[in-house]
RNA sequence: GGCGGGUUGCCCGAGUGGCCAAUGGGAGCGGACUGUAAAUCCGUCGGCUUAGCCUUCGAAGGUUCGAAUCCUUCACCCGCCA
């Protein structure tokens, strides 16, 4: 891997399309170019782990760090107690061992994207916080004498996020309206607790980070700096990050490494050329020259599969990279199933999901719903005279028979199939 | 506190006593076409032991042979007036 030299950071995050906004940019660069600065970003607990669009941050993370400076990764253990608001609706609060819980899971997620080799040369590794060790004991005088003096409720209400909540029918309550304080308290406390001079965060995310460069030059006189990262957008206008099942986790027991490399492997085009540059590290006449080739030849998928090796690479290792590839090249391929060897065909319906069946076995309608690829029977019914059911590859026309012996494949396997590209395995019991 | 309007399936939104599991649009799902894309066209879109049955139209009760539709009470939302 080439480290390119600090100077150069905020080149290659311009031309990866990863800044959005920043603060007076020729400043930025010069602070950054004068020596290792020490910048973070928050992820909150909303949920047990975190999911595709949060990798984002990481890519900027991990570019700031190659480039020789001090990544400090908060985990809001109390951000995650309010909640951020978002502009649709008043978010429900989560039970504080159930967040206590989620920090720790994601902390321990967060770890791997920052890790660094053993050839890493004066890279910096992590250094890790949760808001909560001091914002868990900060008293509500405290809060409001030495923190609320510096916020103006009116630039608190021009936030997008509470404005468009002041114009819902939701409303806000005071809980969520209070955030933005939290979390301009966080980039005041790694100032003073590890110098942090730089926060990144998501386009929506824009507020409070500015929030917090008034309250650190209010209160230290420093002036601090902030970064933000676009929104990933899709060319349908759809929200980016949701596949079948909702969405796409980066924990392997939500979403399995498998799902994770078809979800970008499924990416239209327009998508996957624009978001290339977006994920990938590699140099940049590489990601072009895998661009024009997606444009030259869309089939060949080029774009979609490098987003897919590289994201599965970085968040579930190469082994998983490795067999959630071969999955897909084993249940998408041209070759015949019975003709796959049976340590082949396990490891992909694994991969991508199967149930085990002891004694009788049911019909087809019932398996369909066993392995979750229809949510109920009559769904099944409906997809069978839809046409949309496959057994072992052949399409399935009487939702009620019951797959003969013949059908079982090597290693005591059946393959189902929903539409083009949902697959099951029912695995044969005892 | 008073008056008026509203609450329908994942979302929006029709429906004012039987022809309503409920028009239409969107999302979703499937098929055709392809490249495990997109666009387009077609189909489908509560559940079940599926030519039938069961449970749905804010909640509970009532009128009726029959109610999403009428009546009563309650909850919540939106206006206007105090």
């Amino acid at each position: 891997m080439t480290t390119p030299s600090a100077p150069g950071v905020i080149d290659e995050l311009h031309r990866r399309g990863l800044i959005a906004q920043s603060t007076d940019e020729a400043e930025l660069r010069e602070h950054l170019a004068a020596g290792p600065v020490a910048y973070y970003a928050g992820f909150d607990p909303t949920a047990p782990s975190l999911h595709v669009g949060h990798l984002l941050q990481f890519m900027v993370l991990r570019a700031l760090q190659r480039a020789g400076h001090q990544p400090v990764v908060l985990v809001g253990g109390a951000t995650g107690l309010i909640g951020d608001p978002r502009p649709s609706s008043e978010r429900q609060l989560n039970d504080p061992s159930v967040v206590a819980a989620w920090v720790d899971s994601i902390r321990r997620q967060v770890a791997p994207f920052l890790e660094l080799p053993a050839e890493a040369d004066g890279l910096k590794s992590p250094v890790y916080v949760n808001n909560l060790d001091w914002t868990g004991e900060l008293s509500a005088i405290d809060f409001l004498r030495g923190l609320g003096k510096h916020f103006r409720v009116s630039k608190m209400l021009a936030k997008e996020a509470v404005s468009a909540r002041l114009n819902s029918e939701a409303g806000i309550s005071y809980t969520e309206f209070s955030y933005q304080i939290l979390q301009a308290n966080d980039y005041r406390e790694l100032h003073l607790r590890h110098g942090v001079t730089l926060q990144t965060g998501g386009s929506d995310q824009w507020g409070n980070l500015t929030a917090g460069i008034d309250l650190v030059r209010r209160t230290e006189g420093a002036s601090v700096h902030a970064l933000s990262t676009p929104l990933v957008t899709k060319s349908d206008g759809t929200k980016f990050g949701k596949s079948e099942g909702g969405a796409v986790w980066l924990d392997p027991a939500l979403t399995s490494p498998y799902a994770f490399f078809q979800f970008w492997l499924n990416a239209d085009d327009a998508d996957a050329r624009a978001w290339l540059p977006l994920y990938s590290e590699r140099p940049a006449e590489e990601v072009e020259a895998l661009v024009a080739e997606s444009v030259e030849r869309p089939a060949a998928r080029t774009a979609q599969r490098a987003l897919a090796e590289e994201l599965t690479r970085l968040v579930h290792g190469e082994e998983q990279l490795r067999q959630a590839e071969a999955a897909g090249r084993a249940l998408f391929g041209r070759e015949d199933l019975a003709s796959l060897d049976a340590g082949t065909l396990t490891a992909a319906l694994q991969e991508a999901g199967s149930v085990t069946v002891e004694g009788e076995l049911p019909t087809v309608a019932q398996l369909l719903q066993q392995t979750g690829l229809v949510g109920s029977l009559s769904e099944a019914r409906r997809t069978v005279k839809e046409g949309g059911a496959y057994l072992n590859n052949e399409r399935v026309t009487d939702a009620d028979v019951v797959p003969g012996e013949e059908a079982w494949l090597p290693g005591g396997w059946l393959v189902l199939r929903r539409g083009r590209r949902t697959v099951a395995g029912v695995r044969r019991g005892a």
